[in-house]
DNA sequence: TCGGCGCCTGCAACTATGTTGCATAAGGGG
DNA sequence: CCCCTTATGCAACATAGTTGCAGGCGCCGA
């Protein structure tokens, strides 16, 4: 659980209720220190108590409409969640090791991504940056 | 169809048949502006003639390995392919609209990243880096 | 207090996407 | 001519996510 994150309160805020269920999907998100799938979510919830898969799914579309939690896509086929950019969480890049699988989060700023060129020729309206780095975790790197 | 790439010495320069399955393929992907998926190519190649759906995943897989191909995860459930970063197919990032999910691909050069602040701090290999834009293509904010 | 309404959850069935196992066909080398 | 490899097809399966519908619970107004 992030230390500094009040979950009843970020739910309430949103105008959602701060159910159990909600409650125990942003513990396990917001505690875990990479992003984690649906899959993941539902079977470290059900450790503790029980909530549907379905139920799961359900939560986590919700939370990502209120911008509480993101989604991500990294390959594979599984989306991933996180928490949302705010406060407490600023945006990072991610990770992904082309050997294992694995993925993780990096420290936010180390990235800088200067959009000036395409937002000079791209005729829509950018609202987000995601940025994506692949290769050999440092696991997978010593084991070669 | 790329004008610039000759598929079929692509594929044999990779160590591939040049079959007419393969050379189906990368015609429609390398002639499509935007990256397509595994689908969408079924699709295509299946008004000129016939290509099963699973031969078509392992055409896209073998592809994938050598690299003549590059697989992308932009959101939605689907993976979607273009042609692999080459001498006449530069890196650029993607685009996609939150509202209708279409997939644009950007000019390359209009993006630049750095990298330095993450190099310092990661222990693993990076490789690749890929860039996602998200936001309102240009149709979805007329219509808005 | 009652009845109705909305929201959350569970369950079953379903869809979409991707994968595996096995059979067949074509071509090359002994 | 036989065997091996490679590409393809087909059926079955696996995984991830979605939909429809019903039950429970709290809230609000009558």
């Amino acid at each position: 659980m992030c230390s500094r994150c009040n979950y009843r309160e970020i739910l309430e805020r949103a105008g959602l209720e701060a159910t159990p269920g909600r409650l125990r999907v942003l513990e396990v998100v917001g505690g875990h220190p990479a992003p984690l799938s649906a899959a993941d979510i539902h079977r470290t919830v059900n450790r503790t108590g029980r909530l549907d898969r379905v139920t799961v799914y359900r939560i986590l579309d919700r939370l990502v409409r209120e911008k509480i939690l993101q989604e991500l896509s990294l390959g594979g086929r599984r989306r991933l969640y996180g928490m949302a950019p705010s406060e407490h969480h600023p945006p990072h890049p991610h990770f992904r090791c082309a050997r294992c699988g694995a993925v993780q989060c990096l420290p936010p700023g180390g990235v800088r991504v200067d959009l000036g060129g395409v937002r000079r020729v791209f005729a829509g309206e950018i609202r987000e940056v995601e940025v994506r780095l692949e290769g050999l975790c440092a696991n997978c790197l010593s084991r070669a």
